[in-house]
DNA sequence: GGCTAGATAGAACGTTCGTTATAGTGAGTC
DNA sequence: GACTCACTATAACGAACGTTCTATCTAGCC
């Protein structure tokens, strides 16, 4: 089988850091919180963890990397078209925060955020991430024909703005923002077409 | 004279609030460390703020609501074709970051993300920020002819892209993402025109 | 059975958190 | 000079923080 059907200790621990994290930020969950949510005591947290909390945080960073990159690949595989496939890339993350009650946005932003410049090891992560992300935009459009300067322009571009239109939608609770951006987005990779 | 030369106890609260949780989020601000950057004392942080955390942390976001505005409405009046304006707000972003060594982005974001959903009082205080930023590029853009329906849908997007490459900029300590994030915003608005 | 190592359990450490309470200051009013 | 009141200054509170510690459990192997 491909997972456990009950994780494991470590697993349940980086799935529920995760999860507290993308909710309530790196410096606003506790090691006592993620234990619980994970159904795990503080001993097994320490003991898969020994780096502590900077460890279980980047931890947390990577898995949701992982998470996220999969969600980005699946969504841009389902068409051909590079600018429709961003569009509904947009229109599922919208989908996804509306269900969660507008509390799961992107995953790390908030942990990028109150870390940068003060714990390296997860600003080192969450750089990771974002240059992952960039990566798989960036070959879509390098495989639907673009040239290398344009697709690495506008896939660093594609995930900043789906970054900060989902924090805008967050902010309003309403798809629109995410929907809309999206719709730019194709829109402006369309400029590049011609 | 505008404004006083040595600000007042409760304005250097501010501020120094305001700072802080730009670097560091809402959840890794300490009331006592503001107190100490603001040169005052508990006493009077409680004094000016009876509400404790959450009054200093809505004070702290209309603050930096105001002076993102500020340097918003600025950057914008100086260019008169409105596309070539948001490009030379990105590049003063951008370069505002540098200097700060790449501490200094998107002053509410951090808070904006850890208090979603969790905390109403600072969530309501960034919503108002993010409809003023909009409403001061949709304004902008009207003037400049725009009808109604698509200044508003490209003033969202503007400021999310801003939002999200200023974070992008950050993590990469890099100036490129917030200038291309800016051409392209300028080529998407120009795509409006024709 | 005895041994070992990985994993779990939870008490306890010292520190810091946000908050409260109380005392002190100093300028302005009568 | 007594009084007021806005403001400042500290000490102290209980709770929560991240971390450390020792003890116990559980398999797998000899």
């Amino acid at each position: 089988m491909a997972t456990t059907p009950q994780p494991g200790t470590r697993e349940r621990i980086v799935r529920a850091a995760s999860l507290l994290m993308q909710r309530q930020g790196y410096e606003g969950t506790g090691i006592k919180q993620v234990a619980q949510e994970a159904q795990a005591t503080l001993g097994s947290v320490y003991h898969f963890f020994p780096g502590g909390k900077q460890a279980v945080g980047v931890a947390a960073v990577q898995h949701a990397d992982q998470e996220f990159a999969d969600l980005l690949s699946a969504s841009l595989s389902e068409e051909a078209d590079p600018a429709k496939a961003i569009a509904a890339c947009a229109r599922t993350l919208a989908r996804h925060l509306r269900d969660s009650a507008w509390v799961d946005g992107c995953p790390i932003s908030a942990t990028a955020l109150e870390t940068t410049g003060r714990v390296p090891a997860i600003e080192h992560a969450v750089t990771q991430a974002f240059q992952h992300w960039r990566a798989i935009v960036a070959d879509t459009l390098r495989g639907a024909g673009f040239p290398e300067g344009d697709a690495n322009d506008l896939a660093t571009t594609v995930i900043s703005t789906l970054e900060g239109a989902e924090l805008t939608a967050q902010v309003y609770k309403s798809e629109t923002p995410l929907t809309v951006a999206g719709e730019h987005m194709a829109r402006l990779i369309n400029s590049y077409k011609a």
